[in-house]
DNA sequence: TTAGGTACTTTGTCTTGCAAGGTATTGAAA
DNA sequence: TTTCAATACCTTGCAAGACAAAGTACCTAA
């Protein structure tokens, strides 16, 4: 059953996943499932056909590469890989994300 | 001219636009323009066509109620409350706020 | 050779943010 | 008294994107 307050986590998630994206191949490099274990462990819980079209579209926008490796079990996987440009949006994402926290703190005083 | 900085400010406020109004309209009652006014003063810049349709969509959902009050100069001025039931889904909305915070401090570090 | 696990992709639907345009009220200027 | 400007609310049409669900493909082991 899904509650409201899922509904409100959900909600609020929106437009801060790639944010959270390039965080996370800022640290290392991933694959889709792994970002997905990783999201989820932060209580960000996204699903694959919502994070299969942003890494394409992200990759489009020039912000990640990838590389495809053997798995050492199944198929195999494409990694993706933060560039230079993506590392100067991530910046921009960080004071992006800064003054929004600010923001709302100033609203809810 | 719109910078790439402000593509990633207007993505990042998406979702949490109603928790947004929701606080302000917790501090005080206020009509439209008073609330886009307060929003600017934030740096959370949005147009009328996103907020009409947001404050008629939390009136349907009971979180919020409104009276109409003659204005000083021009047509009359719809003013929002906040109800009980949008005071319970702000105190939710704090906590799913504080969360994504603290897992976005998380996924950055 | 088929079953199960892993991984990537696509399709269709629904929500929602926004630009642009529309309606209505009021008071002051022409 | 008509017109204009300011204020305020609302609607329409489009586009982006989150998601459920279904599809494709690879690999290993029984």
């Amino acid at each position: 059953m899904e509650t409201t307050s899922d509904n409100i986590r959900a909600q609020m998630r929106k437009g801060v996943l790639e944010y959270c994206i390039l965080s996370i191949l800022n640290k290392q490099e991933a694959y889709a499932s792994s970002i997905l274990e990783e999201l989820k462990k932060a209580n960000m819980i996204v699903v694959e056909g919502t994070l299969y079209p942003l890494l394409i579209r992200q990759k489009n926008q020039g912000l990640l590469s990838y590389r495809w490796e053997e798995s050492p079990q199944g198929p195999p996987r494409k990694y993706y890989v933060i560039t230079d440009k993506g590392r100067s949006q991530l910046g921009e994402m960080d004071s992006a994300w800064q003054e929004m926290v600010d923001s709302i703190e100033t609203l809810r005083k």
